[in-house]
DNA sequence: ATACACCTTACACCTACATGTAAGGTCAAG
DNA sequence: CTTGACCTTACATGTAGGTGTAAGGTGTAT
């Protein structure tokens, strides 16, 4: 496939562009969070630049934390559904998003904290009593 | 177990505390993570109470996207190590947090995006649209 | 002294997220 | 017109992070 279409992506193509396996593609398909906008005569995928924006949106959330079934959910949001629905999932999505960034901003601090004594400090660093130290909230999703 | 000791906890109050099940404390035990300091005559396990705040930290961490391997690095280091180690991995983790929480901040925008317009518009709230716009660089571990 | 909730080990099983493998079809280049 | 990189499907396997189950011991309340 080296015909450059300037529209329609194959596979590997996209699956380059994005930085996965095209084997992961296929999964998504599967799994419903990224279709081919079209076949070719011989079956082959066929995606639109599109793809890999979303594709990237999957990877960035997924890096985050959030699962696949979630990413879907999101991905799956469109016009047609009742918009309280809708508001009502990405608000629930934003708190779950606030609560990492919490979490994340407190671990971030911990590792911050020992670096500074670690730099401070001529010999060993005693890293496990600052973290045994370090207290929060509750999250277990 | 209702003798309260005041500083010997068994796993199912330990489990109790930080709010996970003891099968995964003693999982957590195999992998290395978080060992009882003692057990009873009678083998039971015993957990002194920095053992609750250990493992509310490897929660935090996890739910922030670590693995419990990079955990285990994490809590490992102590004044044995090299100083010289223990600072690279530090800063190793500390580029990693900073990546993730760019990218939080970046799925944090799109949703809250995605809800204004949501509340803007009576109708229908085209989220996907919002989402395939939506650009980063990668990130994938 | 017996019930009952808790503990022990060892091992099988589960879900999410892929990755690999086999068996075959497609296509542009040499 | 064949080579070799790509694509197809279907199915098996792998890893992380647990969960469940069986078979048995413990400890305290009644």
């Amino acid at each position: 496939m080296t015909t450059e279409n300037a529209e329609r992506l194959t596979i590997g193509e996209v699956a380059q562009a994005a930085g996965v396996a095209a084997t992961t593609l296929r999964y998504y398909e599967r799994e419903g969070l990224l279709s081919p906008t079209d076949r070719s005569r011989a079956g082959y995928r066929l995606y639109d630049d599109g793809a890999v924006e979303r594709l990237e949106f999957v990877r960035a959330a997924q890096a985050v934390g959030f699962t696949l079934d979630d990413i879907r959910a999101l991905l799956e949001l469109n016009g047609d559904s009742p918009c309280k629905e809708v508001q009502a999932l990405i608000e629930r999505r934003l708190t779950e998003v606030d609560e990492k960034l919490a979490d994340l901003t407190r671990v971030r601090s911990t590792l911050a904290d020992a670096l500074q004594r670690c730099r401070k400090s001529k010999k060993g660093c005693a890293v496990v009593a600052d973290l045994k130290r370090k207290r929060g909230k509750r999250r277990s999703k």
